[in-house]
RNA sequence: GUGGUCGUAGCUCAGCUGGUAGAGCAUCAGUUUGUGGUACUGAGGGUCGCGGGUUCGAGCCCCGUCGAUCACCCCA
């Protein structure tokens, strides 16, 4: 064991697994703007205030923040999630509504550790403020379902809920206490700490004690204002008109208190319930002025890159991208010829590895199959003489013997204009 | 934060009731003189997570600790 190693929670994302990332963030940019949405680059730290502004109630606030005062004695927060800063950022800048982004980066919580849930773990996400048009709500559905579907996907499944107004939720929410508070017996002891805390959570409790009652208990449908029905009725019929199935579900209330309105969950269909949760989001009407901002309506998603990646791997999708080399230059009369053909090569556009250490021949024909590449160019002492290359495929379906390897002997001045034919 | 399981070579793991560390894959090198992917031969590589304890002796037992993993909580 090494003296080092990664903070519990935090960890190395190594090749090809890195280029696999890269890419998971580029179809998402390529999503995004094909919606005309722009990317925000926001720091990593913001003052702590900006957060507990997402909810004291929350266990993102409350007990999962990663905060330290600094040399100035600013009490700052590394970031549980990026739409406070968003909106923050909003509020300092002033653009131009509505303000479409979207954004990708490193999120920090402290929890423990398990799979699919890292202290420090990657989200993409896209955000709008100012406008509470529900064609919006389902545009950015729709976004978050076409990525997926990008990414080969075919088993995401999204649910969907509506919060209603802020009133409507809080005559909720009192309606649902007095519902528990009725049947405390009943509760789990665990849920009755919850219940405390945040009624609305105990509608997510797991435990089978409490099925039954949860199931039992009152819809937050019979408390929507005219306004509020009409919204998510919108949302459906929107979603619908785009041949989005989705499912309602009453109980899906999400962690983030800032949420009304439309909330909704991408979730995969193959994972244990608990990393099912890929993606999600909801309208945030209030959080723009909770950080010291005018009225502004608010609606966005976050996607888990962890979770979606594992989603993938259990539906044998999106693959990491290759990073094989086009070619391979063997130089066994010391290395210098392969220093200047793979610069060459490279300057040229091609993807060019080579060997070092000047091992033997046969050692450098296994590095050159290993890299992926489709040709040997292999110069010995005969070919530094000659001013030629001996290029030599090794991808080609050989069936038998060396004589029809299909290698040649080009001249070093000809590589170029051959090996742009051959590669064609 | 609470609870369960686990921690042996780069990777996946074996190691019987405690007796001086093993395999496969990978790596490297050879299999006569310049050619990979298959085959054969050989080599390197481990303070058995770490620290204590019991014992003549511990990878194996006990305690602690760190880490991983799973569940709960919650979320992505």
């Amino acid at each position: 064991m090494p003296e080092f190693q990664t903070s519990p929670g935090m960890r190395d994302i190594l090749p090809p697994e890195s280029a696999r990332w890269r890419r998971f963030v580029e179809v998402f940019a390529q999503v995004a703007e094909s919606a005309g949405y722009g990317q925000v680059l926001s720091p990593l730290l913001e003052d702590l205030g900006v957060f507990q502004r997402i909810g004291d109630a929350t266990d993102v606030v409350s007990k999962e923040m990663y905060d330290f005062v600094d040399k100035g004695g600013r009490h700052i927060a590394l970031r549980p999630e990026l739409t406070a800063s968003i909106c923050r950022a909003f509020v300092q800048h002033n653009p131009q509504m509505p303000w479409k982004i979207w954004y990708s980066g490193s999120m920090f919580r402290y929890e423990k550790p398990q799979r699919g849930r890292y202290r420090q773990f990657d989200q993409v996400g896209i955000e709008v403020l100012g406008a509470d048009d529900p064609n919006l709500d389902v545009e950015i559905i729709a976004l978050g379902w076409e990525f997926y579907a990008a990414l080969g996907l075919q088993q995401v499944k999204l649910i969907l809920n509506s919060l209603g107004e802020p009133d409507d939720r809080a005559r909720y929410v009192q309606a649902l206490k007095a519902y528990f508070e009725a049947n405390l017996e009943e509760l789990s002891p665990e849920s009755r700490v919850t219940l405390e805390k945040n009624p609305l959570r105990v509608l997510d409790s797991k435990r089978p004690q409490d099925a039954a009652l949860v199931a039992a208990a009152p819809r937050i449908a019979e408390f929507y204002s005219e306004q509020a029905a009409a919204h998510f009725a919108a949302v459906q019929a929107g979603l619908t008109a785009l041949d989005i199935p989705f499912t309602v579900e009453p109980k899906l209330v999400r962690g983030l208190d800032y949420y009304r309105h439309t909330t909704f969950e991408y979730q995969g269909g193959t994972l244990d319930s608990a990393q099912n949760a890929l993606g999600g989001g909801g309208r945030y009407d209030g959080l723009v002025e909770a950080l010291g901002g005018k009225p502004t309506a608010g609606v966005g998603f976050a996607l888990g890159l962890d979770r979606t990646l594992l989603a993938c791997d259990d539906e044998g999708v999106f693959a990491p991208p290759s990073t094989a080399v086009d070619v391979f230059v063997v130089d066994t009369t010391g290395g210098a010829e392969a220093l200047a053909l793979t610069a060459q090569l490279r300057r040229a556009g091609l993807r060019a590895d080579r060997a070092y250490e000047n091992r033997s021949m046969k050692s450098q024909m296994k590095a050159a199959d290993r890299s992926g590449a489709a040709i040997a160019l292999i110069v010995g002492s005969n070919e530094l003489e000659a001013g030629t290359v001996v290029v030599r495929p090794l991808r080609a379906e050989q069936v038998g013997d060396d004589t029809q390897s299909g290698q040649s002997v080009v001249a070093r001045t000809d590589l170029l204009s051959h090996l742009t034919k051959v590669m064609s």
